[in-house]
DNA sequence: AGTGTTTACGGCGACCGTAAATATG
DNA sequence: CATATTTACGGTCGCCGTAAACACT
């Protein structure tokens, strides 16, 4: 089967790729550090790939987690251009 | 919030929309045709447009669908190239 | 009547939050 | 010791399948 991506987990991938911090990417995204911490673990089992380094205050992206990132942006836009594209029609 | 996009909903979108059929869809899909009108009336109540034309037997897209078609094949591209990007770094 | 789609209903799994455990500086 | 992440646990929501209702030819 292939693998299921969602905008909600590529949006807390970024969003942690972004900041470094599970704490602050949770309150950006409006979510308990908990969540955040499932949806990555979650990713990262279903690749069986390390996407982040932990080191205590700060997570820094593996390399594998470097090449998830410009796919994941990518399509992120990809879904916010779908969605500008169709909000303009009435319904 | 944003619209929850998933490699599933738009597959069974996008294949739909090339074959035509809830039946034939879902028997490709490996789901029920139940399965796969849910999906298609959840994605057509979010967007709050209608996708398909139901027109007795065959369903044909209607003009926001074939907008949708062509986001949701790059979409579903992007998340193939990343998968398959991302399986050739051995764990 | 027969094929095809939708809908009602129930079960099962996924996701999230609370809170306890663990780690790091 | 304080801050941060992980994990255990429970509740809730969503997705899927079965089966009944409905639509079209």
């Amino acid at each position: 089967m292939t693998l299921i991506l969602d905008s909600r987990r590529l949006l807390a991938f970024v969003t942690l790729a972004r900041i470094g911090s599970f704490t602050l990417a949770a309150k950006e995204l409006h979510l308990t550090q908990s969540a955040v911490s499932h949806a990555i673990k979650a990713l990262e089992d279903e690749l069986g790939l390390r996407l982040f380094e932990r080191r205590g205050r700060h997570v820094a992206l593996t390399s594998a987690g470097r090449q998830l990132l410009v796919r994941a942006d990518r399509i992120l836009t990809e879904m916010q251009d779908a969605r500008a594209d169709l909000a303009t029609l009435s319904p």
